[in-house]
DNA sequence: AATGAATGAGTGTTCATTCAT
DNA sequence: TATGAATGAACACTCATTCAT
């Protein structure tokens, strides 16, 4: 659980209070992780983080606020994740494959991320648009970037953004969460030959 | 709606029958488009449709089934308009863009079918995958026989083919459902670009 | 239960919806006039009536909703009482003391009365304006239709009016409610008194 | 608020301990007249009293003690109020009708009585009882005061000291509370001229 | 086939009260 | 004394499903 999770929340006074807000946050995760939105329940919640079921309503508005708080988190890890993985590599292809690299492997550890943000195109729009918006945003600036330091070609935009999000979030699905037995390098090689030099003879 | 709706349904007997559970059908697309699975009622599928509460489980055995029934529908015309699209073009690249401007017209038409299939991977996690794995198994034959015919490299297999579907999902997401202000050929064409000779200069 | 609290309930469309409403709604009445709306519950009245809990939602929008029929009905019913009682009086002094007389007799029947409609000032505050504002209405115009057959001095408004119901629900709620003992006639005869000549010797 | 509400609190034994109680005793008396008792919440009275939830049952049992406490208090002022406006007033007639005016300014003042006072019927019915048989004993005294000193005339007892304070009651309600628009004395007057001589020609 | 009344399990949320600090 | 975190009982309301007509 990453520091941005304070939107909607009631911040906690004193350390104690600190520490149960988070593991009902933990909790939160792992039983939207497992049951979904809608079957998910605050019980449920508190029961896993082992405190009481009105303790939750001392750290959250409601159950869509718990969702969006983790929406809002798992979508700032993401982020990290890819510049983390980008820096100090100087080849914008390169990092693209080492984006994804390590998106796929973040994706078998953390099995609840489809399950809560895929969800949240029904439970909270916003939040959804949001989090693909954003990623897609910093994917172009990446693509810019190469063009500017002339290893892309030129015209490439948000459209070329959106496919490469897409494929990414295929893959992870596919190859992280779907099954274990694909090296994510290799699938990560194998998609960045089709960005280098696409699919032709 | 087409005609492959038959799984988890009572078949009607009479003409009578038939307007009915058609309305119906017809109808929860609306309302599951609209407000999504968990939001949606059967009370607002019946309303919607002009018949009587009742008579929605003289057709159908219940709210899930109804839910697999219109996934497995809006899958086989996904499937179907693929294979229209492709159908005569002798290029597997061109058939590929072809399948992607198509298919964000059709996004663009039946805003719902996101709304839908999507949310199958909570509802009814078995029609999710059954939906994806059968496209990109089409995708894959496709791709594979391009490489048959000389047009397109060796060694393409399921990882393009998912990289493929995921660029087709994010763009007719982005450009069929989200926005209509772009021409869904040129945001194929860009995609096609890529999917040819890639990014890099 | 009178024929005019149909605002806000959902009209049912059978003999036998007809029936389960107004057991629901009578017994609503015995449970909030034993618990109060605070202290009752959908599920005392449902199980009062005989019937399910969810059947308290096929004919009532909420517990407010119940609620405020109620007071309707009671403030309708209080209302046909008066005019029933001045019916046929010619002396409007009369006629005000056959109402007291009628009124303390029916608050004994009917103990949740009080419980109800004094209640409405908490829980529905525009219904117990309308309550009390149309008594002192009606009892305002036989005022002045006394004042204009000669019986009543001139002069006689809202003030006198509001004083009169004030005596009323006093006595009822003193000789009526709160206890037995005092015939409601002396009491009507006792107050009539003043209300004829004064309290000065 | 008077001196003497003790009952059911907890006496504070240091200065600083009578100001917090105060304050909260205070707090509680906008709270409840604000939103009623059922409405309103303990964390709603501290917060207004500028205190920590805690603090309240440091100084009070309950929810329903500090509701008691209240209405022991007003009812204590309601009855000091009549005492104070029929002092020194010979005549009890005159006396009655500057006892009506006094507490028509005293509703306006302190428009939170009837919300408190009238509510202790459906949260503390003794307490509701007290007050209300408190007046009227205090009101048939001044009668029979009255008898004896050959102003009124004889046989008056129960029934017009309810009689009265009804008048009284609705008077400082419509006149008082729900409206600001009509001059006190000229009610009272009136009021008091059908306690004079009736309604009769 | 069609209707709509009846059922009751399920759950989010509130809040008075307790208690460790 | 003062604080505020923790507790859990209680309840209104929803809605899929059944079934008598």
């Amino acid at each position: 659980m990453e520091e941005n999770s304070q939107s909607a929340t009631k911040q906690p006074r004193t350390e104690r209070g600190r520490r149960t807000a988070r593991a009902i946050l933990d909790a939160a995760a792992v039983e939207f992780g497992e049951r979904g939105f809608y079957e998910a329940s605050i019980v449920g919640i508190t029961t896993r983080a082992g405190v009481a079921l009105g303790s939750f309503y001392t750290y959250f508005e409601s159950k869509d606020a718990v969702f969006r708080a983790l929406v809002a988190d798992m979508s700032a890890q993401v982020g990290a994740l890819g510049a983390k993985a980008v820096k100090g590599v100087p080849s914008v292809l390169d990092g693209e494959r080492a984006v994804l690299d390590s998106f796929i492997g973040f994706a078998r550890a953390h099995r609840e991320l489809y399950r809560i943000v895929d969800e949240s195109e029904f439970v909270d729009p916003p939040s959804y648009r949001a989090h693909y918006e954003g990623a897609a945003r910093r994917i172009r600036a990446r693509l810019e970037a190469g063009t500017a330091a002339g290893e892309l070609r030129d015209g490439l935009g948000e459209v070329e953004a959106w496919a490469l999000m897409g494929m990414n979030v295929f893959l992870g699905l596919r190859y992280g969460v779907w099954s274990d037995d694909e090296d994510p390098s290799s699938v990560a090689t194998a998609a960045n030959a089709l960005l280098c030099g696409g699919l032709a003879r």
